[in-house]
DNA sequence: GCCCACCTTAGACCTTTGGATGATGGTATT
DNA sequence: AATACCATCATCCAAAGGTCTAAGGTGGGC
């Protein structure tokens, strides 16, 4: 066997806008055995791009607040294009329902951003052997199962969204229309209306409220007001 | 401390759907010196319609999750109704996002429905004194100023809406048509849609999606099962 | 009684949304 | 090359959403 079972994971790669944060984490897992390359990425989209241009990669540390999306959103669109890739995600919003949400997404581990280098060491050597990594505190009762079987419903469905589409369900979760989504994407109404019909029958729902409410659910965005005026 | 002034509250309202919880609740009230009434009812808008046949009520336990409304709905109405009369929620779902929202929304205390008997009573007591009550575990630190004061607009802001408007609101906020929405009000979809009109008006929103956002901000409705933030 | 706030409605009018059809070009797969 | 999927866009159309005017009813407060 060629098999070194505790440690798989050789090309990693790290998606967080936070600079320092990043090369602390980078140097961190680098420092690990068996380790042989780091990449750093600061926007979603750059770390898909990576994804596709990098196969080898085999763990991805994902941080959920990027200036490119947030929520859920950037996990689900990442699990779509990386089935395989184990995922683990750093987040400075560390509660018991975020992480639940996070698991149930279909990540592999969780670390608060806070955490000491060896959290993130054990968390990494955990993922590394095929298992799952939450904090301590973290336990997966109080699951109401309705609530877990309907936002994983939902999540089956945000997974089919295309990138394009889940960029439009999410200008549309601030509450634009689809005059001003089409100004922000640079792209013509009939386009929007088109994506916004495709994403609503993926959905399978009938207005673009029923789709908020969808996206809302699996915490697809973080419904913050946008209300500038 | 205080002594005479321990018990100021005669006249309570028990607001909840639960038949033997509400008996219990009403005993044990009922055994606290001071307490010369307690009267309960099923549903919010009986509760509303007791507060303005009893004006003397001044305190209210409420619960929830009840037939008629759901989410805070219930508490921004109430508190609407009844200015200066403390309310004691009692609710099934104590979380901290939740114990917090309900606090923030005006409610004087907050106790988790499966407490103890004693638990009830100090609370009582501690409202009665005119302090605010919370469980023991709760802390109210990680209060990230933002979540704050906008949520604390968008109370403001729904507190401004008439019943009929909230009532509506919520219809919305469950992803209905405004034809289904005069359906089950049996009334006229223009009378829906000059309800819709003046609600986006006082939510100052251009879209009912927009609305939705704000509901769900203020935890409204039960959009999100079980919020993270 | 008068005023005021709320709920109600009709009808006209305009905007937004959602969908159907069809067409083009790019890209990846086979 | 053929296939399939995606993004793009146009045109046309029907339905829903939203605004406005005008008006009738209720009930409470002064």
């Amino acid at each position: 066997m060629v098999v070194e079972t505790a440690q798989r994971l050789s090309h990693a790669l790290i998606i967080d806008d936070h600079p320092l944060f990043c090369d602390a984490l980078s140097m961190t897992l680098q420092s690990i055995p068996g380790v042989q390359s780091v990449k750093t990425v600061h926007l979603l989209q750059d770390g898909l791009d990576a994804l596709s241009t990098l196969p080898q990669t085999d763990v991805v540390m994902l941080d959920l607040n990027l200036p490119d999306v947030s929520g859920l959103d950037g996990l689900v669109r990442l699990k779509k294009a990386a089935q395989d890739v184990p995922i683990i995600v750093v987040s400075s919003l560390a509660d018991q329902r975020m992480i639940k949400a996070v698991l149930q997404a279909g990540a592999q581990g969780f670390v608060p951003k806070h955490s000491k280098r060896d959290v993130f060491l054990s968390a990494f050597a955990k993922v590394g052997a095929g298992e799952r990594y939450h904090p301590d505190g973290y336990v997966d009762v109080p699951g109401s199962a309705d609530d877990g079987s309907e936002r994983k419903v939902a999540f089956d469905r945000l997974a089919t969204l295309t990138n394009q589409q889940a960029r439009i369900l999410h200008l549309i979760c601030e509450g634009k229309l689809n005059k001003q989504i089409a100004y922000d994407l640079s792209i013509a109404e009939t386009t929007v209306k088109a994506h916004v019909t495709a994403i609503m029958r993926k959905l399978g729902v009938q207005s673009r409220t029923q789709a908020v409410l969808i996206a809302g659910q699996a915490r697809f965005s973080n419904i913050l007001p946008s209300e500038a005026s």
